[in-house]
RNA sequence: GCGCCCGUAGCUCAGCUGGAUAGAGCAUUUGGCUACGAACCAAAGGGUCGGAGGUUCGAAUCCUUCCGGGCGCACCA
């Protein structure tokens, strides 16, 4: 509702400014006046014309002013407009009318046309998701609640998908890890990943200890430095017959990828987090994804052969931020895309799979279903045809991509979005957001606590960085079930009274409420320095404080023998609610409603700025106004049955809006806590 | 060497495309449970926004420079 405001109110001031000044403005500020009793809205429109009328601000102010004043009419919800200080104009609404509309639900559109893809996720398939991975799938998965459709918007038509990388390295080392460390065949391995099923053994735990082993293996202080060179060569081959297939170690690698992987999306759906499709890189290197990109950026003129200089024999593309060939020598700052042994590197493929997800590519995914969620399938690519099943939904067909990757892939990232640009399609280039995040590193005082030894040096650092390759980290289902155990706890004590399996449903949704909270709360790019203490927190600006405020809202309804519609429907109207909004006594009530009545506009700038931290700040500042609201006032008591009725609305708006951000985050408002 | 990011209260962080007195949480101190659940609320202390210049009506925000930290810059993936 605050966002309709803004957009009928600046479509009004542009429409003044043009026919007084003749200036169009590209873009103007709306802001909140720091107290509400100077307002609701302020425009510093008049400081910014100030230069070009050369004029003072606070006289342009006064004729902005008299005009919107005129256009009153114009501006259904509008009360009084007014300059303050040196030249605002501060607008006021009309209490009354806009609680109405509020309180009927009355809000702006979010949305609009074109196919979003989101890939989030992306864990090496070798081991247990850490809490970094953790940061990359909440960022992607509230993203795309942000921006899929729903019953209050109509939002965007969006794929989710997850990139699996189960040809790399990292699954390399792990099979080394199988095949020479544990000296098992293939048999061997099918007999393992048996057997933990059969025990109920995490798989990925074994591998986050296994690959951990393998890393500590090539680089082994006692061996020679033949030995580490046969294991290093050991370490290449095995990775060359993953990527080559059709033998015993690809196999292997397949079924521990494939085992990994389904751990993950077990983890993750834990979480509220799910997926439409899973790529993998075999395939994009079976179907020979690469060949058709190469062809294409030949084509374009985009990809060229090298013939002198270190490059020399390499099919190499010119860089982002670099000017490319000055004067008659070889560009020594080009990316090599194609080495001088024909083989292609990563981001050469990577360029493949972009071309792919917007459509560019002359190629597709055989697709097979792999996993069903309760409202959903989630695919997987295939390269065999006959394995196609031809009801496949489409993904190659993005009109804008969103790739949530940390903050260190930014380089890689711009080369991809270079050649796109290169190649002529600039549409596709604008509309590739590197979605980038910085990681979640740990204090050492973290470190020191998970057992693990510190040099002093790192000691005095503010954080450690999480290593897969040295097993140092949280992971994500420890750390889940440390949250639910904590919160077990709490529950216990508080609703003796509610069954045993639903206070485990409660401190589920309790854990995952801090949990999301706590990857939310901070900006994309500041390092999330990880503690047991604040991550394990229930109580200030997190998640289970938002969710109490709820459980709070929800018990006035239940008490006062209606419900949260009903109390808005019964929300008093004309001169009585009126009255009761005005002055410093209704500028209490008024500052919630208005609060409540931000979502939208919230939204939108959380969109806009792929910045979920924005929506994650406004669910606790609602929170928080609903609970000044609740002491403040005490719905119960109230005598006055026309005020009663008004503050039911108010505590129902609260809950409807806290309910709805919490939603957007991807956290549940539990019945009781 | 080049590129990107960061430096705001004791700690962890916000601060919307420059705007009104720089805000939260935690921690500390104090007050509030016979009133809708105290996972809460109220109050207090705590800031030369890393330093120095500059741009202008106005700078935490933009520019330059320096200091301090992080991350990138492979014929690795």
């Amino acid at each position: 509702m605050y966002r309709t405001i803004q957009q009928t109110l600046l479509g009004r001031i542009q429409a003044i400014l043009l026919s007084r000044y003749e200036i169009t403005l590209g873009q103007l500020a709306v802001e909140q006046p720091p107290s509400i009793a100077l307002g609701e809205l302020a425009l510093p429109v008049a400081f910014e014309l100030a230069k070009r009328l050369r004029k003072a601000p606070r006289a342009i102010a006064q004729e902005l002013a008299a005009a919107l004043t005129d256009d009153l009419p114009n501006l259904p919800g509008v009360a009084s407009i007014e300059v303050a200080g040196a030249g605002y104009l501060n607008i006021r609404l009309d209490r009354a009318a806009t609680v109405a509309r509020i309180a009927a639900d009355d809000h702006a559109s979010v949305g609009g046309p074109g196919f979003r893809l989101i890939e989030h996720t992306s864990i090496n398939p070798n081991k247990a998701a850490h809490i970094g991975h953790l940061r990359n799938a909440i960022l992607g998965d509230t993203f795309y609640r942000l921006i899929r459709p729903d019953s209050y918007k109509p939002g965007y038509e969006v794929g989710v998908q997850n990139y699996i990388d189960n040809t790399g390295v990292q699954v390399a080392d792990v099979v080394v890890g199988f095949t020479t460390l544990l000296g098992l065949s293939l048999d061997g391995v099918r007999e393992l990943l048996t057997e933990l099923l059969e025990t109920n053994q995490r798989i990925d735990f074994y591998c986050w200890d296994l690959y951990a082993r393998v890393s500590q293996w090539y680089t082994e202080a006692g061996a020679s430095a033949e030995e580490l060179q046969r294991r290093k060569q050991l370490r290449l081959d095995t990775l060359h017959s993953l990527e080559h297939g059709g033998n015993d170690i690809a196999t292997i690698a397949d079924l521990i990828a494939t085992a990994v992987l389904r751990r993950h999306l077990q983890t993750m759906e834990r979480l509220g987090i799910e997926y439409d499709f899973l790529p993998r890189e075999s395939e994009i290197l079976t179907l020979h994804f690469w060949d058709a990109a190469k062809a294409l950026m030949i084509e374009k003129g985009v990809l060229y052969e090298e013939t002198e200089g270190k490059n020399k024999g390499c099919l190499v593309m010119r860089r982002a931020n670099t000017e490319g060939v000055t004067g008659d020598g070889p560009d020594e700052e080009a990316k090599v895309i194609v080495r001088s042994n024909g083989t292609v590197t990563y981001v050469g493929k990577d360029i493949a799979y972009h071309l792919w997800k917007f459509g560019l590519l002359q190629k597709d995914f055989g697709y097979m279903k792999f996993h069903e969620y309760p409202s959903h399938t989630c695919w997987i690519s295939t390269g065999d045809a006959a394995l196609n099943d031809p009801t496949h939904p489409v993904f190659a067909k993005a009109d804008a991509i969103y790739n949530v990757i940390d903050s260190s892939q930014s380089d890689p990232q711009n080369n991809v979005i270079a050649a796109l640009r290169g190649m002529g399609y600039t549409d596709a280039a604008d509309r590739y957001t590197h979605f980038s995040y910085e990681k979640v590193a740990l204090t050492p005082r973290c470190a020191i606590e998970l057992g693990y030894t510190i040099s002093d040096e790192d000691k005095a650092k503010p954080f450690i960085e999480v290593s897969g390759r040295k097993g140092l980290g949280v992971k994500a289902d420890d750390l889940l079930d440390k949250l639910i155990a904590a919160a077990q706890v709490q529950v216990d004590a508080r609703n003796p009274e509610v069954p045993e399996a639903e206070r485990e449903q409660i401190a589920t949704q309790i854990a995952v409420g801090a949990l999301r909270y706590f990857m939310l709360r901070f900006n994309r790019n500041t390092i999330i320095a990880f503690d047991f203490k604040d991550a394990l927190s229930f109580e200030g600006e997190t998640g289970p404080y938002v969710q109490y405020s709820t459980v709070r809202a929800g018990n006035i309804f239940r008490k006062a023998g209606t419900t949260q519609e009903a109390a808005l429907a019964a929300l008093p109207s004309g001169d009585a609610l009126a009255e009761m909004l005005s002055g410093d006594e209704g500028a209490g009530l008024w500052e919630t409603w208005i609060a409540c009545s931000r979502l939208t506009a919230v939204l939108e700038t959380a969109i806009a700025t792929a910045e979920p931290a924005h929506l994650a700040k406004y669910a606790f500042q609602l929170a928080q106004q609903f609970n000044n609201f609740y002491h403040r006032y005490h719905v119960l008591n109230e005598a006055d049955p026309a005020r009663k009725a008004l503050l039911l609305a108010t505590a129902a708006v609260a809950r409807r809006e806290m309910v709805r951000a919490l939603g957007y985050l991807g956290i549940e408002a539990p019945a009781v806590m």
